[in-house]
DNA sequence: CGTCAACTGGACTATATTGTCCATATATAC
DNA sequence: GTATATATGGACAATATAGTCCAGTTGACG
Protein backbone atom coordinates (compact mmCIF):
# COMPACT_ATOMS: atom_id res chain seq x y z
CA UNK A 1 0.00 0.00 0.00
CA UNK A 2 1.82 3.20 -1.31
CA UNK A 3 4.58 1.30 -2.27
CA UNK A 4 5.91 2.42 -5.28
CA UNK A 5 8.07 -1.09 -6.19
CA UNK A 6 7.14 -2.80 -9.07
CA UNK A 7 6.86 -6.20 -7.77
CA UNK A 8 6.19 -9.67 -9.68
CA UNK A 9 3.02 -9.53 -7.33
CA UNK A 10 1.79 -5.73 -8.29
CA UNK A 11 1.99 -6.34 -11.68
CA UNK A 12 0.18 -9.27 -12.00
CA UNK A 13 -2.90 -7.86 -10.08
CA UNK A 14 -2.24 -4.81 -12.40
CA UNK A 15 -2.52 -7.14 -15.38
CA UNK A 16 -5.73 -9.04 -13.86
CA UNK A 17 -7.60 -5.84 -13.71
CA UNK A 18 -6.92 -4.42 -17.27
CA UNK A 19 -7.66 -7.82 -18.41
CA UNK A 20 -10.81 -7.39 -16.18
CA UNK A 21 -11.87 -4.42 -17.41
CA UNK A 22 -11.64 -5.23 -20.95
CA UNK A 23 -13.43 -8.60 -20.61
CA UNK A 24 -16.00 -5.82 -19.17
CA UNK A 25 -16.02 -3.58 -21.75
CA UNK A 26 -16.00 -6.01 -24.52
CA UNK A 27 -19.02 -7.43 -22.89
CA UNK A 28 -21.10 -4.65 -22.63
CA UNK A 29 -20.68 -3.94 -26.09
CA UNK A 30 -21.65 -7.12 -27.11
CA UNK A 31 -24.50 -6.82 -25.35
CA UNK A 32 -25.47 -3.45 -26.88
CA UNK A 33 -25.01 -5.36 -30.23
CA UNK A 34 -27.64 -8.32 -29.51
CA UNK A 35 -30.09 -5.65 -28.58
CA UNK A 36 -29.98 -3.34 -31.29
CA UNK A 37 -30.43 -6.54 -33.37
CA UNK A 38 -33.08 -7.69 -32.11
CA UNK A 39 -36.23 -6.99 -33.79
CA UNK A 40 -38.87 -4.94 -31.78
CA UNK A 41 -41.71 -6.19 -33.91
CA UNK A 42 -41.22 -9.81 -32.39
CA UNK A 43 -42.83 -10.78 -29.43
CA UNK A 44 -40.95 -11.50 -26.62
CA UNK A 45 -43.22 -13.81 -24.32
CA UNK A 46 -43.74 -15.83 -27.26
CA UNK A 47 -42.50 -19.58 -27.06
CA UNK A 48 -39.69 -21.22 -29.56
CA UNK A 49 -42.87 -22.57 -31.00
CA UNK A 50 -41.27 -26.08 -32.34
CA UNK A 51 -42.44 -27.48 -35.38
CA UNK A 52 -39.61 -29.95 -37.32
CA UNK A 53 -39.04 -29.78 -40.55
CA UNK A 54 -37.86 -33.60 -41.98
CA UNK A 55 -34.65 -32.57 -41.44
CA UNK A 56 -34.61 -31.40 -37.92
CA UNK A 57 -36.73 -34.51 -36.88
CA UNK A 58 -34.38 -36.67 -38.17
CA UNK A 59 -31.19 -34.48 -36.68
CA UNK A 60 -32.94 -34.97 -33.31
CA UNK A 61 -33.16 -38.42 -34.04
CA UNK A 62 -29.34 -39.09 -34.94
CA UNK A 63 -28.91 -36.84 -31.47
CA UNK A 64 -30.68 -39.57 -29.78
CA UNK A 65 -29.86 -42.74 -31.06
CA UNK A 66 -26.27 -41.26 -30.49
CA UNK A 67 -27.11 -40.45 -26.47
CA UNK A 68 -28.74 -43.57 -26.34
CA UNK A 69 -25.97 -45.86 -27.65
CA UNK A 70 -23.42 -44.07 -25.50
CA UNK A 71 -25.31 -44.08 -22.65
CA UNK A 72 -25.73 -47.70 -22.79
CA UNK A 73 -22.24 -48.64 -23.13
CA UNK A 74 -20.75 -45.50 -20.71
CA UNK A 75 -23.50 -45.30 -18.41
CA UNK A 76 -25.88 -41.42 -18.12
CA UNK A 77 -22.84 -39.14 -16.23
CA UNK A 78 -19.73 -40.87 -17.73
CA UNK A 79 -21.11 -39.46 -21.49
CA UNK A 80 -20.66 -36.16 -22.42
CA UNK A 81 -22.51 -33.55 -24.62
CA UNK A 82 -19.34 -33.73 -26.49
CA UNK A 83 -19.47 -37.28 -27.29
CA UNK A 84 -22.94 -37.35 -28.01
CA UNK A 85 -22.26 -34.30 -30.36
CA UNK A 86 -19.30 -35.93 -31.87
CA UNK A 87 -21.38 -39.36 -31.96
CA UNK A 88 -24.11 -37.83 -33.71
CA UNK A 89 -21.71 -35.87 -35.99
CA UNK A 90 -23.97 -32.59 -34.75
CA UNK A 91 -23.04 -29.57 -33.24
CA UNK A 92 -23.31 -27.93 -29.42
CA UNK A 93 -25.77 -25.28 -30.93
CA UNK A 94 -28.03 -28.24 -32.71
CA UNK A 95 -27.77 -30.63 -29.01
CA UNK A 96 -29.67 -27.20 -27.48
CA UNK A 97 -31.54 -26.08 -30.38
CA UNK A 98 -32.99 -29.82 -29.86
CA UNK A 99 -32.85 -29.95 -25.95
CA UNK A 100 -33.01 -27.07 -23.59
CA UNK A 101 -30.23 -29.05 -21.33
CA UNK A 102 -28.71 -32.39 -20.79
CA UNK A 103 -31.21 -33.30 -18.43
CA UNK A 104 -33.61 -32.87 -20.92
CA UNK A 105 -31.82 -35.32 -23.81
CA UNK A 106 -31.47 -37.79 -21.02
CA UNK A 107 -35.02 -38.16 -20.39
CA UNK A 108 -35.63 -38.12 -24.30
CA UNK A 109 -32.95 -41.31 -23.95
CA UNK A 110 -34.93 -42.72 -21.02
CA UNK A 111 -37.84 -42.31 -23.36
CA UNK A 112 -36.74 -43.94 -26.39
CA UNK A 113 -35.05 -46.73 -24.37
CA UNK A 114 -38.64 -48.11 -23.16
CA UNK A 115 -40.04 -47.65 -26.31
CA UNK A 116 -37.33 -49.91 -27.81
CA UNK A 117 -37.55 -52.39 -25.27
CA UNK A 118 -41.32 -52.50 -24.57
CA UNK A 119 -42.14 -52.97 -28.58
CA UNK A 120 -39.18 -55.52 -28.36
CA UNK A 121 -40.88 -56.99 -25.74
CA UNK A 122 -44.35 -56.67 -27.52
CA UNK A 123 -43.72 -58.74 -29.93
CA UNK A 124 -42.31 -61.32 -27.44
CA UNK A 125 -45.18 -61.38 -25.26
CA UNK A 126 -48.07 -60.48 -26.70
CA UNK A 127 -49.09 -64.46 -27.92
CA UNK A 128 -47.67 -65.94 -25.10
CA UNK A 129 -49.98 -68.34 -23.88
CA UNK A 130 -48.03 -71.20 -23.35
CA UNK A 131 -45.23 -72.31 -20.75
CA UNK A 132 -43.01 -72.84 -23.84
CA UNK A 133 -43.49 -69.32 -24.30
CA UNK A 134 -41.89 -68.72 -21.33
CA UNK A 135 -38.63 -70.56 -22.13
CA UNK A 136 -38.38 -68.97 -25.20
CA UNK A 137 -39.01 -65.87 -23.63
CA UNK A 138 -36.15 -66.60 -21.28
CA UNK A 139 -34.06 -68.30 -23.89
CA UNK A 140 -34.21 -64.88 -26.25
CA UNK A 141 -33.30 -62.48 -23.55
CA UNK A 142 -30.56 -64.57 -22.11
CA UNK A 143 -29.04 -64.96 -25.55
CA UNK A 144 -29.06 -61.40 -26.03
CA UNK A 145 -27.01 -60.49 -22.82
CA UNK A 146 -24.78 -63.66 -23.76
CA UNK A 147 -23.56 -61.57 -26.81
CA UNK A 148 -21.80 -59.17 -25.19
CA UNK A 149 -21.18 -61.45 -21.77
CA UNK A 150 -23.73 -59.66 -19.38
CA UNK A 151 -22.06 -56.30 -19.65
CA UNK A 152 -24.50 -53.32 -19.83
CA UNK A 153 -26.76 -54.91 -18.01
CA UNK A 154 -30.63 -54.42 -18.82
CA UNK A 155 -31.31 -51.09 -21.40
CA UNK A 156 -33.98 -49.91 -18.59
CA UNK A 157 -32.64 -51.33 -15.28
CA UNK A 158 -29.69 -49.61 -15.45
CA UNK A 159 -31.10 -46.72 -16.32
CA UNK A 160 -33.51 -46.91 -13.71
CA UNK A 161 -30.28 -47.39 -11.01
CA UNK A 162 -28.74 -44.39 -12.02
CA UNK A 163 -31.51 -41.99 -12.38
CA UNK A 164 -33.93 -43.48 -9.75
CA UNK A 165 -32.58 -40.75 -7.07
CA UNK A 166 -31.35 -37.72 -9.60
CA UNK A 167 -34.20 -37.38 -11.56
CA UNK A 168 -37.95 -38.13 -10.49
CA UNK A 169 -39.07 -37.41 -13.88
CA UNK A 170 -37.08 -40.02 -15.00
CA UNK A 171 -37.71 -42.18 -12.67
CA UNK A 172 -41.50 -41.76 -12.56
CA UNK A 173 -41.32 -42.65 -16.71
CA UNK A 174 -38.76 -45.81 -16.28
CA UNK A 175 -41.47 -47.08 -13.24
CA UNK A 176 -44.65 -46.76 -15.88
CA UNK A 177 -42.10 -48.27 -18.11
CA UNK A 178 -41.76 -51.86 -15.64
CA UNK A 179 -45.48 -51.79 -15.07
CA UNK A 180 -46.37 -51.76 -18.87
CA UNK A 181 -43.41 -54.54 -19.48
CA UNK A 182 -45.06 -56.75 -16.23
CA UNK A 183 -48.07 -56.06 -17.71
CA UNK A 184 -47.23 -57.89 -20.62
CA UNK A 185 -45.79 -60.83 -19.23
CA UNK A 186 -49.38 -60.82 -16.82
CA UNK A 187 -51.44 -60.58 -19.65
CA UNK A 188 -49.74 -63.71 -21.13
CA UNK A 189 -49.74 -65.36 -17.76
CA UNK A 190 -53.30 -64.20 -17.10
CA UNK A 191 -54.25 -66.17 -20.87
CA UNK A 192 -52.59 -68.93 -19.68
CA UNK A 193 -54.31 -69.22 -16.42
CA UNK A 194 -57.75 -68.44 -18.16
CA UNK A 195 -57.22 -71.08 -20.62
CA UNK A 196 -56.55 -73.44 -17.72
CA UNK A 197 -52.92 -73.81 -18.10
CA UNK A 198 -52.54 -72.32 -14.77
CA UNK A 199 -54.51 -73.22 -11.96
CA UNK A 200 -56.66 -70.68 -10.89
CA UNK A 201 -55.32 -69.29 -7.82
CA UNK A 202 -52.06 -68.26 -9.59
CA UNK A 203 -51.91 -64.35 -9.58
CA UNK A 204 -50.65 -63.11 -12.97
CA UNK A 205 -49.72 -59.56 -11.31
CA UNK A 206 -47.63 -61.48 -8.80
CA UNK A 207 -45.99 -63.66 -11.30
CA UNK A 208 -45.27 -60.98 -13.36
CA UNK A 209 -43.32 -59.26 -10.82
CA UNK A 210 -41.62 -61.91 -9.54
CA UNK A 211 -40.25 -62.49 -12.97
CA UNK A 212 -39.34 -59.20 -13.82
CA UNK A 213 -37.44 -59.16 -10.31
CA UNK A 214 -35.63 -62.25 -11.26
CA UNK A 215 -34.79 -60.85 -14.86
CA UNK A 216 -33.61 -57.84 -13.26
CA UNK A 217 -31.27 -59.25 -10.96
CA UNK A 218 -29.76 -61.79 -13.16
CA UNK A 219 -28.87 -58.79 -15.08
CA UNK A 220 -27.07 -56.97 -12.25
CA UNK A 221 -25.26 -60.12 -10.80
CA UNK A 222 -24.24 -61.60 -14.51
CA UNK A 223 -22.97 -58.05 -15.56
CA UNK A 224 -21.12 -57.96 -12.50
CA UNK A 225 -19.76 -61.34 -12.51
CA UNK A 226 -19.14 -61.02 -16.18
CA UNK A 227 -21.01 -64.16 -16.67
CA UNK A 228 -24.78 -64.96 -17.72
CA UNK A 229 -24.69 -67.95 -15.41
CA UNK A 230 -26.54 -66.25 -12.55
CA UNK A 231 -29.10 -64.75 -15.25
CA UNK A 232 -30.13 -67.82 -16.26
CA UNK A 233 -30.15 -69.39 -12.57
CA UNK A 234 -32.21 -66.84 -11.53
CA UNK A 235 -34.80 -66.79 -14.26
CA UNK A 236 -35.05 -70.53 -13.93
CA UNK A 237 -35.83 -70.20 -10.14
CA UNK A 238 -38.68 -67.91 -11.75
CA UNK A 239 -39.95 -70.15 -14.42
CA UNK A 240 -39.90 -73.00 -12.08
CA UNK A 241 -42.19 -71.13 -9.66
CA UNK A 242 -45.07 -70.49 -12.57
CA UNK A 243 -44.36 -74.09 -13.10
CA UNK A 244 -45.54 -74.72 -9.57
CA UNK A 245 -48.78 -73.16 -10.59
CA UNK A 246 -49.31 -75.09 -13.39
CA UNK A 247 -52.40 -77.72 -13.99
CA UNK A 248 -51.92 -81.21 -13.77
CA UNK B 1 2.90 -10.07 -38.94
CA UNK B 2 5.59 -6.99 -39.56
CA UNK B 3 2.49 -4.46 -38.72
CA UNK B 4 3.25 -1.99 -36.21
CA UNK B 5 -0.28 -0.70 -34.71
CA UNK B 6 -1.60 -2.09 -32.06
CA UNK B 7 -4.72 -3.68 -32.09
CA UNK B 8 -6.65 -5.26 -29.34
CA UNK B 9 -6.02 -8.66 -30.92
CA UNK B 10 -2.52 -7.63 -30.71
CA UNK B 11 -2.10 -6.59 -27.50
CA UNK B 12 -4.28 -9.66 -25.99
CA UNK B 13 -1.64 -11.52 -27.73
CA UNK B 14 1.26 -10.00 -26.04
CA UNK B 15 0.04 -9.77 -22.88
CA UNK B 16 -0.70 -14.05 -23.07
CA UNK B 17 2.84 -14.42 -24.43
CA UNK B 18 3.82 -12.94 -21.13
CA UNK B 19 1.65 -14.24 -18.75
CA UNK B 20 2.69 -17.50 -20.14
CA UNK B 21 6.45 -16.47 -20.14
CA UNK B 22 6.21 -15.68 -16.45
CA UNK B 23 4.21 -18.97 -15.78
CA UNK B 24 7.01 -20.99 -16.99
CA UNK B 25 10.10 -18.88 -15.02
CA UNK B 26 8.10 -19.42 -12.08
CA UNK B 27 7.66 -23.00 -12.66
CA UNK B 28 10.62 -23.31 -13.25
CA UNK B 29 11.89 -21.46 -10.13
CA UNK B 30 9.66 -23.69 -8.21
CA UNK B 31 10.97 -26.71 -9.72
CA UNK B 32 14.34 -25.61 -9.05
CA UNK B 33 13.42 -24.89 -4.58
CA UNK B 34 11.87 -28.29 -4.69
CA UNK B 35 14.76 -30.02 -6.52
CA UNK B 36 17.57 -28.10 -3.69
CA UNK B 37 15.04 -28.95 -0.42
CA UNK B 38 15.14 -32.49 -1.33
CA UNK B 39 17.29 -34.09 0.78
CA UNK B 40 20.17 -36.45 -0.98
CA UNK B 41 20.60 -39.10 1.23
CA UNK B 42 16.81 -40.60 0.41
CA UNK B 43 16.82 -42.60 -1.97
CA UNK B 44 14.88 -41.91 -5.02
CA UNK B 45 12.91 -44.72 -5.93
CA UNK B 46 11.66 -45.61 -2.40
CA UNK B 47 7.88 -45.72 -2.44
CA UNK B 48 6.07 -43.33 -0.29
CA UNK B 49 6.07 -46.01 3.02
CA UNK B 50 2.55 -45.16 4.09
CA UNK B 51 2.49 -45.90 7.70
CA UNK B 52 -0.07 -44.46 9.21
CA UNK B 53 0.13 -43.42 12.95
CA UNK B 54 -3.00 -43.44 15.15
CA UNK B 55 -4.65 -39.60 13.77
CA UNK B 56 -3.73 -40.07 10.10
CA UNK B 57 -5.96 -43.62 10.55
CA UNK B 58 -8.81 -41.76 12.10
CA UNK B 59 -8.82 -39.13 9.30
CA UNK B 60 -8.69 -41.71 6.90
CA UNK B 61 -11.57 -43.42 8.11
CA UNK B 62 -13.82 -40.25 8.45
CA UNK B 63 -12.91 -39.52 5.22
CA UNK B 64 -14.34 -43.17 4.18
CA UNK B 65 -17.46 -42.69 6.06
CA UNK B 66 -18.53 -39.67 4.74
CA UNK B 67 -17.76 -40.87 1.13
CA UNK B 68 -19.60 -44.13 2.06
CA UNK B 69 -22.45 -41.77 3.12
CA UNK B 70 -22.94 -39.57 -0.01
CA UNK B 71 -21.85 -42.46 -2.76
CA UNK B 72 -24.91 -44.10 -1.26
CA UNK B 73 -27.51 -41.26 -1.01
CA UNK B 74 -26.26 -39.33 -4.34
CA UNK B 75 -24.48 -42.42 -6.26
CA UNK B 76 -20.69 -42.37 -6.68
CA UNK B 77 -20.66 -39.95 -10.09
CA UNK B 78 -22.49 -37.26 -8.31
CA UNK B 79 -20.41 -37.23 -5.30
CA UNK B 80 -17.43 -34.54 -5.50
CA UNK B 81 -14.41 -35.00 -3.69
CA UNK B 82 -15.41 -31.43 -2.17
CA UNK B 83 -18.68 -32.60 -0.94
CA UNK B 84 -16.44 -35.78 0.95
CA UNK B 85 -13.85 -33.17 2.16
CA UNK B 86 -16.70 -30.98 3.86
CA UNK B 87 -18.36 -33.98 5.54
CA UNK B 88 -15.80 -35.12 6.45
CA UNK B 89 -14.85 -32.13 7.87
CA UNK B 90 -10.71 -32.10 6.14
CA UNK B 91 -9.39 -31.05 3.33
CA UNK B 92 -8.58 -30.99 0.30
CA UNK B 93 -4.78 -32.13 0.49
CA UNK B 94 -5.60 -34.94 3.29
CA UNK B 95 -7.78 -36.43 0.71
CA UNK B 96 -4.55 -36.55 -1.32
CA UNK B 97 -2.69 -37.97 1.32
CA UNK B 98 -4.53 -40.85 1.67
CA UNK B 99 -6.00 -41.68 -1.67
CA UNK B 100 -3.88 -40.95 -4.83
CA UNK B 101 -7.43 -40.22 -6.67
CA UNK B 102 -10.71 -40.39 -6.56
CA UNK B 103 -10.77 -43.53 -8.31
CA UNK B 104 -9.01 -44.96 -5.37
CA UNK B 105 -11.45 -43.40 -2.80
CA UNK B 106 -14.21 -45.17 -4.56
CA UNK B 107 -12.70 -48.31 -4.44
CA UNK B 108 -12.10 -48.08 -0.61
CA UNK B 109 -15.87 -47.11 -0.38
CA UNK B 110 -16.70 -50.17 -2.28
CA UNK B 111 -14.52 -52.03 -0.01
CA UNK B 112 -15.92 -50.72 3.56
CA UNK B 113 -19.22 -51.05 2.08
CA UNK B 114 -18.92 -54.83 1.23
CA UNK B 115 -17.63 -55.12 4.54
CA UNK B 116 -20.45 -53.52 6.19
CA UNK B 117 -22.70 -55.75 4.64
CA UNK B 118 -20.92 -58.84 4.84
CA UNK B 119 -20.93 -58.58 8.59
CA UNK B 120 -24.39 -57.40 8.87
CA UNK B 121 -25.05 -60.19 6.57
CA UNK B 122 -22.94 -62.94 8.89
CA UNK B 123 -24.74 -62.04 11.67
CA UNK B 124 -28.06 -62.52 9.90
CA UNK B 125 -27.41 -65.75 7.92
CA UNK B 126 -24.58 -67.59 10.20
CA UNK B 127 -26.92 -69.20 12.36
CA UNK B 128 -29.38 -69.86 9.52
CA UNK B 129 -30.56 -73.25 9.82
CA UNK B 130 -34.79 -73.35 9.27
CA UNK B 131 -36.92 -71.91 6.79
CA UNK B 132 -38.55 -69.81 9.47
CA UNK B 133 -34.46 -68.13 9.52
CA UNK B 134 -34.86 -67.44 5.97
CA UNK B 135 -37.80 -65.69 6.60
CA UNK B 136 -36.23 -63.48 9.12
CA UNK B 137 -33.81 -62.85 7.21
CA UNK B 138 -35.87 -61.53 4.41
CA UNK B 139 -38.34 -59.68 6.89
CA UNK B 140 -35.28 -57.93 8.38
CA UNK B 141 -34.34 -56.64 4.66
CA UNK B 142 -37.70 -55.83 3.90
CA UNK B 143 -37.93 -53.63 7.26
CA UNK B 144 -34.78 -52.24 6.75
CA UNK B 145 -35.68 -50.88 3.17
CA UNK B 146 -38.72 -49.72 3.66
CA UNK B 147 -37.27 -47.00 6.44
CA UNK B 148 -35.98 -45.16 3.39
CA UNK B 149 -39.14 -46.56 0.92
CA UNK B 150 -37.05 -47.98 -1.03
CA UNK B 151 -34.50 -45.31 -2.22
CA UNK B 152 -31.47 -45.61 -2.80
CA UNK B 153 -31.57 -49.54 -3.12
CA UNK B 154 -28.67 -51.68 -2.14
CA UNK B 155 -25.77 -50.80 -0.61
CA UNK B 156 -23.60 -52.71 -2.68
CA UNK B 157 -26.00 -53.65 -6.02
CA UNK B 158 -26.13 -50.04 -6.55
CA UNK B 159 -22.29 -49.34 -6.87
CA UNK B 160 -22.24 -52.26 -8.81
CA UNK B 161 -24.72 -51.14 -11.21
CA UNK B 162 -22.97 -47.55 -11.41
CA UNK B 163 -19.29 -49.18 -11.42
CA UNK B 164 -19.28 -52.51 -13.27
CA UNK B 165 -18.28 -51.27 -17.20
CA UNK B 166 -16.49 -48.02 -15.43
CA UNK B 167 -13.98 -49.27 -13.19
CA UNK B 168 -13.08 -53.27 -13.71
CA UNK B 169 -11.07 -53.32 -10.42
CA UNK B 170 -13.96 -52.07 -8.30
CA UNK B 171 -16.14 -54.82 -10.34
CA UNK B 172 -14.29 -57.37 -9.34
CA UNK B 173 -14.54 -56.92 -5.74
CA UNK B 174 -17.91 -56.32 -5.80
CA UNK B 175 -18.68 -59.74 -7.35
CA UNK B 176 -16.77 -61.83 -5.06
CA UNK B 177 -18.71 -59.76 -2.78
CA UNK B 178 -21.85 -61.45 -3.56
CA UNK B 179 -19.96 -64.14 -4.66
CA UNK B 180 -19.19 -64.03 -0.30
CA UNK B 181 -22.89 -62.72 -0.09
CA UNK B 182 -24.34 -65.78 -2.09
CA UNK B 183 -22.02 -68.45 -0.08
CA UNK B 184 -23.37 -67.32 3.87
CA UNK B 185 -27.03 -67.82 2.03
CA UNK B 186 -26.12 -71.43 0.50
CA UNK B 187 -23.80 -72.24 4.03
CA UNK B 188 -27.21 -71.79 5.86
CA UNK B 189 -29.05 -73.62 3.14
CA UNK B 190 -26.63 -76.87 3.10
CA UNK B 191 -27.10 -77.08 7.02
CA UNK B 192 -30.93 -77.21 6.18
CA UNK B 193 -30.08 -79.68 3.57
CA UNK B 194 -28.33 -82.42 6.02
CA UNK B 195 -29.98 -81.78 8.47
CA UNK B 196 -33.24 -83.19 7.11
CA UNK B 197 -34.83 -79.91 6.59
CA UNK B 198 -34.34 -79.81 2.56
CA UNK B 199 -34.56 -82.59 0.34
CA UNK B 200 -30.94 -83.93 -0.66
CA UNK B 201 -31.53 -82.35 -4.16
CA UNK B 202 -31.92 -79.44 -3.24
CA UNK B 203 -28.94 -77.03 -4.91
CA UNK B 204 -27.82 -74.50 -2.43
CA UNK B 205 -25.33 -72.25 -4.74
CA UNK B 206 -27.78 -72.74 -7.24
CA UNK B 207 -30.98 -71.35 -4.33
CA UNK B 208 -28.42 -68.96 -2.67
CA UNK B 209 -28.26 -67.03 -6.37
CA UNK B 210 -31.98 -67.19 -7.20
CA UNK B 211 -32.33 -65.94 -3.52
CA UNK B 212 -29.42 -62.92 -4.33
CA UNK B 213 -31.03 -62.28 -7.60
CA UNK B 214 -34.49 -61.73 -6.19
CA UNK B 215 -33.05 -59.06 -3.57
CA UNK B 216 -31.22 -57.45 -5.71
CA UNK B 217 -34.21 -57.39 -8.53
CA UNK B 218 -36.54 -56.30 -5.81
CA UNK B 219 -34.64 -53.60 -4.84
CA UNK B 220 -34.41 -51.99 -8.15
CA UNK B 221 -37.96 -52.53 -8.96
CA UNK B 222 -38.73 -50.63 -5.38
CA UNK B 223 -36.53 -48.06 -5.83
CA UNK B 224 -37.94 -47.09 -9.26
CA UNK B 225 -41.18 -47.54 -7.90
CA UNK B 226 -40.90 -45.79 -4.47
CA UNK B 227 -42.64 -48.81 -3.01
CA UNK B 228 -41.22 -51.82 -1.27
CA UNK B 229 -44.17 -54.21 -2.38
CA UNK B 230 -42.27 -55.58 -5.43
CA UNK B 231 -39.46 -56.06 -3.18
CA UNK B 232 -41.46 -58.40 -0.29
CA UNK B 233 -43.44 -60.34 -4.22
CA UNK B 234 -39.67 -60.74 -5.47
CA UNK B 235 -38.15 -62.28 -2.52
CA UNK B 236 -41.37 -64.17 -1.56
CA UNK B 237 -41.38 -65.53 -5.15
CA UNK B 238 -37.55 -66.91 -3.68
CA UNK B 239 -39.09 -68.00 -0.68
CA UNK B 240 -41.51 -70.36 -1.90
CA UNK B 241 -38.50 -71.48 -4.25
CA UNK B 242 -36.46 -72.69 -1.55
CA UNK B 243 -40.11 -73.74 0.20
CA UNK B 244 -40.83 -76.25 -2.95
CA UNK B 245 -37.48 -78.25 -1.92
CA UNK B 246 -38.85 -78.82 1.89
CA UNK B 247 -39.20 -82.19 2.89
CA UNK B 248 -42.57 -83.59 3.85
C1' DC C 1 -37.15 -17.30 -57.32
C1' DG C 2 -37.21 -14.54 -53.17
C1' DT C 3 -37.99 -14.26 -48.45
C1' DC C 4 -37.77 -15.70 -43.96
C1' DA C 5 -38.06 -18.85 -40.35
C1' DA C 6 -35.60 -22.66 -38.95
C1' DC C 7 -31.47 -25.07 -38.79
C1' DT C 8 -26.36 -25.49 -38.52
C1' DG C 9 -21.45 -24.90 -37.05
C1' DG C 10 -18.23 -23.82 -34.01
C1' DA C 11 -15.88 -20.42 -31.27
C1' DC C 12 -16.53 -18.72 -26.89
C1' DT C 13 -17.85 -18.20 -21.80
C1' DA C 14 -18.93 -19.85 -17.27
C1' DT C 15 -18.53 -23.04 -13.93
C1' DA C 16 -17.60 -27.16 -11.51
C1' DT C 17 -14.31 -30.47 -10.33
C1' DT C 18 -10.16 -32.68 -10.08
C1' DG C 19 -5.62 -32.43 -8.73
C1' DT C 20 -1.01 -29.67 -6.94
C1' DC C 21 1.74 -27.17 -3.85
C1' DC C 22 3.83 -25.48 0.23
C1' DA C 23 4.01 -23.28 4.70
C1' DT C 24 2.61 -24.59 9.14
C1' DA C 25 1.25 -27.71 12.82
C1' DT C 26 1.49 -32.07 15.16
C1' DA C 27 2.92 -36.36 16.77
C1' DT C 28 6.20 -39.97 17.32
C1' DA C 29 10.90 -41.75 18.22
C1' DC C 30 15.23 -41.22 20.03
C1' DG D 1 13.10 -32.26 24.95
C1' DT D 2 14.60 -32.17 20.45
C1' DA D 3 14.61 -33.86 15.70
C1' DT D 4 12.34 -35.52 12.06
C1' DA D 5 8.83 -37.57 9.60
C1' DT D 6 4.14 -37.12 8.92
C1' DA D 7 -0.27 -34.85 8.80
C1' DT D 8 -2.91 -30.66 7.97
C1' DG D 9 -5.12 -26.48 5.73
C1' DG D 10 -6.15 -23.80 2.23
C1' DA D 11 -4.76 -21.22 -1.77
C1' DC D 12 -3.91 -22.26 -6.34
C1' DA D 13 -3.59 -24.40 -11.15
C1' DA D 14 -5.38 -27.43 -14.66
C1' DT D 15 -8.91 -29.44 -16.79
C1' DA D 16 -13.35 -31.04 -18.14
C1' DT D 17 -17.96 -30.03 -19.05
C1' DA D 18 -22.13 -27.55 -19.39
C1' DG D 19 -24.15 -23.92 -21.59
C1' DT D 20 -24.24 -19.30 -24.79
C1' DC D 21 -24.00 -16.71 -28.80
C1' DC D 22 -24.18 -15.29 -33.48
C1' DA D 23 -22.88 -15.31 -38.33
C1' DG D 24 -23.97 -17.95 -42.08
C1' DT D 25 -26.66 -21.71 -44.54
C1' DT D 26 -30.48 -24.25 -45.84
C1' DG D 27 -34.91 -25.40 -47.19
C1' DA D 28 -40.01 -24.60 -47.20
C1' DC D 29 -43.53 -21.86 -49.00
C1' DG D 30 -45.82 -18.07 -51.20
Amino acid sequence: MGGHVLTAENLITVLRQVVAEWDRAVHTATVIKQGSLRTVSRPENTQPARRLTPRGAATRARIVAAAVELTYVKGVNATTLDDVRAASNTSKSQLYNHFPDKEELVRAVVAERAAQVLERERGNLQRLKSFRGLVRWRDALVQRNALQNGAYGCALGSLASELADQDDQARATLAESFVEWEGLLAAGLRRMRDSGVLRPDADPEKLATGLMAALQGGYLLAETAHDIKPMEIALDMALDHVKSFLTA
